[in-house]
DNA sequence: GCCAGTCAAGTCCCG
DNA sequence: CGGGACTTGACTGGC
């Protein structure tokens, strides 16, 4: 037996005017001359957007959804180098605190996925920099919220640069100058490009680091089809976890275009997924990354539902 | 009130 | 080696 927990990404398309990504760009920042009230209107966007987030968390205890990620362009332009005497945290602290407090009372796995420009794997200082200093803000943010920052981060590998095996060397380098609070707030996804479960596995294992499988992506880029010799493994990397383990599914969007996902989930394909691992592990939480967001959760719910064999304890847990 | 275009980031691909 | 595509949601401007 396993319990299955359901989560899914960032907004609701049930919740109107609820954006937790509100943003201003660079451009309009420059075009503001009063610099202060600009800094101020950037304050208020991120403010808003937290407001926004605690929004989607009661949605979801409402809903009985206890696993969620939140939007990471909650502050616009705070990393910007332009705009590295603002301090963003501060203003942001009263808000941080009732999502904090809500959090208490309903307990719910929530976690960031960086944006791609986050790369631990660059030769590039800058960019390297860049990539810890965005992390520091999710560090920043996790703390705010009052939730143990360890494994709240999903990261891919980062970029091939001509030598796949090389870049991977440069992550375990790279790795070595990450300060330890960032480190333990870090999870690794095989991605849809470049590093497949194996590449990803391997780096989980020699660093410690947690592996969240995503099934859509292996079915893309893979060295082997067969993920399941491989999933002793990747069950292996979350043994130091206080979590359990967590994966992401999607599905295509359609043949012509397999990479891009689609609105909902496939009931059948992630059925065939469950099926091969139930029994392996006590609990697994799924991240749903469909394009229809909260509804495709729901729906996935509700076809579910109508299946043999899975015992629903509330609307987004089950056990099969 | 809708649609097309713009914005931001780093990498990767094409010419 | 330079410029455009990639990706995503938000936002702007044109009609």
């Amino acid at each position: 037996m396993t319990i299955v927990k359901l989560g899914y990404v960032a907004m609701s398309v049930h919740l109107q005017n609820c954006s937790p990504s509100q943003t201003m760009t660079f451009r309009q920042f420059s075009g503001l001359k009063d610099r202060e009230a600009a800094i101020r209107k950037l304050e208020r966007i991120a403010n808003s957007n937290l407001e926004n987030c605690l929004r989607l968390l009661i949605h979801n205890a409402a809903n009985d959804i206890h696993f969620f990620r939140f939007s990471s362009k909650l502050i616009p332009l705070a990393n910007h180098e332009e705009l590295s005497d603002w301090k963003y945290m501060r203003p942001l602290k009263e808000n941080l605190k009732k999502i904090a407090e809500y959090l208490k009372e309903h307990p719910m796995r929530v976690d960031f996925h960086p944006d791609h420009f986050v790369l631990l794997n660059t030769k590039d200082t800058d960019t390297l920099n860049m990539s810890i200093k965005t992390l520091a803000m999710h560090e920043a943010l996790l703390k705010g919220m009052e939730v143990d920052q360890e494994h709240r981060c999903v990261l891919h590998v980062g970029g091939a640069y001509d030598d796949k095996e090389k870049a991977l060397e440069q992550f375990i380098h790279n790795w070595g100058h990450i300060p330890n609070s960032i480190q333990r707030m870090i999870m690794l996804e095989n991605d849809d490009k470049t590093f497949s479960l194996d590449d990803t596995l391997y780096l989980c294992e020699k660093l410690g680091i947690p592996l969240v499988f995503d099934y859509h992506h292996h079915l893309v880029n893979y060295q082997y089809e067969d993920w399941t010799t491989n999933w002793e493994r990747v069950v292996s990397t979350w043994h130091y976890s206080k979590l359990p383990i967590k994966m992401h599914i999607s599905s295509p969007k359609s043949e012509k275009d397999f990479r891009a996902h689609a609105d909902y989930i496939d009931p059948d394909m992630f059925l065939e997924f469950l099926n091969k691992i139930k029994g392996s592990v006590p609990e697994i939480h799924c991240m749903i990354e469909a394009k229809k967001k909260d509804d495709a959760l729901f729906m996935l719910s509700k076809a579910l539902k109508e299946r043999e064999g899975i015992n629903f304890i509330d609307q987004s847990t089950f056990e099969i």
